[in-house]
DNA sequence: GTGAAAGCGCTAACAT
DNA sequence: ATGTTAGCGCTTTCAC
């Protein structure tokens, strides 16, 4: 590590101008040949790096975005960070991560990173903006693009999925298997993505004419246990389902689990179906039928249009609409007699 | 987002020096009365940030952190970051996320950014320096803390977890319930970590006079596929095991999943044994036995380290070592007859 | 306790 | 094609 030279350091070595050296790192075309080899040359000599802030500083931009997602201890977010990352790279971005925890702190922090220079631009995923009196006014015309999530009435480009098309094909998959009793384990509501879900088994349910009896749509979080918890009140009722539509994967194996303590066959006894297609659905017992999202994809197309934004594009109006894939394996079967 | 107002507009709505407003707002105590708090309101009122860029090239320090990991997208980094990051936090450092693909390129771009000034110390966690001659010594004093994997001969610091011993603990459990023929499906050979646990497993192997066929030992790369290939292998030798001791929990999700395919029974046939208790490994079925590791806490030991290299401490000359706890669950029975 | 002034390392406008 | 100069926004001596 040592001494970090500086561009004045390469300068008086060989003698040119700071500035020669400048453009000659930079490949502006502006410096002839015999100095700009000689000037590469010395440059990586001594390990030279130019010093981010002081260019930073000078050129008001951070070359970094930031990426917003409630937690990162969520693996479905990896292979979109995935997305984004290599989509950022190529166009000489690095990417920062933030993690809210659904803290209205910790949600202004990574806006105020935007107003520091810390980051140039930002991609959401939470779903949500700080709950502050006229927040949205005071970043309304930041570089931001929501993903996966839905931020509605903000004036922010999106990438999303049709998380209610999707929902209601899941919903209709259980359905053509005979099912007529089928609950739905939801994510947090109100939150958007959640109700988009929660209507899509809605409307499944209603255009077959099926009923939802009470108790058939308890409220979850997305986490493990609460999926566990949930099955459990489920089967306490009456009228228990012999299908569950379950918002996310995480939950359903949760779901999954209880059925199993209560002695129930998946999917013999009771069908489950999840939302996400995490890495390990396929290689649980039974691997699980789930909705799957082009999560690489939704990455690469929000760190784009994220692009397009820095490079003074306009915001599109339309929400970019991903497709989404039912992929049926093991957790589905005919409902029993 | 808009104006972004500066010290020197703070300074001039209160005729004060600029120097002022920025004692003022750094809490150095230097701030008289009347006047500090009117600063402070008015900077608050003007929804002021300092720029990082403007600081941090004044101060030559960008009060933050580089963690690096072979794949952000393994679920097992994300407890770890947690650990990292709250730690961070607390002491006024932010996280910046690395991840080399195993690609030595990308490693070395990350010690470039404790270079350029992007981050004040690394936590290193792929287990390697890039392959490049004299690598060692231009980082050699550098604010580097090595976690989890090891890199001997380096003179870093390290946190870690006994590897072999907790490898032989898992070893001598499966031993323990009756097993004579025990495989053992190991992470990339050289890798120390790797090695670490295959070891333990040789060790507790050679204690209890247990003979190690030949391809008892494939090596994997930690990936859920290859636990599956390998364990379709490991069941095509003449005499198969009845228990397999897996270097990782994502390659033993892949290898119960294969077992199961095969028609054998976990843990009535065959036992299996993961490595690192994933979030999901109690869920799976059926619930997987594994070595715990404390990984929050890895994580807070390492950045708590690297404070201290950066608050100018010494660097301690012995790794701490983390404990480990095997966690009996679903998955290893007693040997069948 | 506060102000004036210098300077962190770099790039860009202007000059030649 | 290269050099000179100024200045990005902040912190920190050094004065008073």
């Amino acid at each position: 590590m040592n001494e970090r030279p500086k561009i004045k350091d390469i300068a008086e070595r060989l003698g040119v101008s700071a500035a020669t050296v400048s453009r000659a790192l930079s490949d502006s075309g502006l410096v002839a040949e015999p100095t700009l080899s000689r000037i590469r040359e010395v440059a990586r000599e001594m390990n030279y790096r130019p010093n981010v802030s002081a260019r930073n500083l000078r050129t008001q931009r951070a070359m970094a975005v930031l990426m917003v997602v409630r937690d990162v201890g969520n693996p479905f977010y990896l292979e979109i960070l995935k997305g984004v990352e290599a989509t950022a790279r190529a166009a000489g971005y690095s990417v920062l991560m933030g993690n809210t925890e659904n803290d209205s702190d910790r949600e202004v922090e990574y806006f105020d990173m935007l107003r520091d220079g810390h980051a140039d631009g930002m991609i959401l995923m939470t779903g949500k903006l700080p709950a502050r009196e006229g927040f949205l006014d005071s970043v309304a015309d930041a570089p931001i693009v929501v993903a996966l999530e839905e931020i509605r009435d903000a004036g922010f480009p999106h990438v999303m999925i049709d998380n209610e098309g999707a929902a209601r094909d899941a919903v209709e998959h259980l359905i053509g298997l005979g099912h007529k009793r089928i609950a739905h384990i939801s994510g947090p509501v109100p939150e958007i993505m959640s109700v988009s879900r929660r209507n899509g088994y809605r409307a499944a349910m209603q255009a077959a004419g099926l009923a939802i009896p009470d108790g058939y749509e308890p409220v979850g979080d997305y986490l493990l246990h609460t999926g566990q918890r949930l099955c459990r009140e489920l089967f306490e009722l009456p009228q228990p389902p012999t299908a569950i539509f379950v918002a996310n994967d995480e939950m359903a194996f949760g779901v999954i689990h209880e059925l199993r303590r209560l002695g129930l066959d998946v999917p013999g006894d009771v069908s489950v179906v999840g939302f996400d297609d995490l890495f390990l659905s396929e290689a649980f017992y039974p691997p699980l039928t789930t909705v799957s999202q082009p999560r690489a994809e939704i990455g690469r197309a929000a760190m784009n249009m994220l692009l397009d934004m820095l490079a003074g594009g306009l915001t599109p109006r339309k929400p970019a609409m991903l497709p989404t894939t039912l992929k049926i394996r093991g957790t589905t079967a005919p409902a029993p007699k």
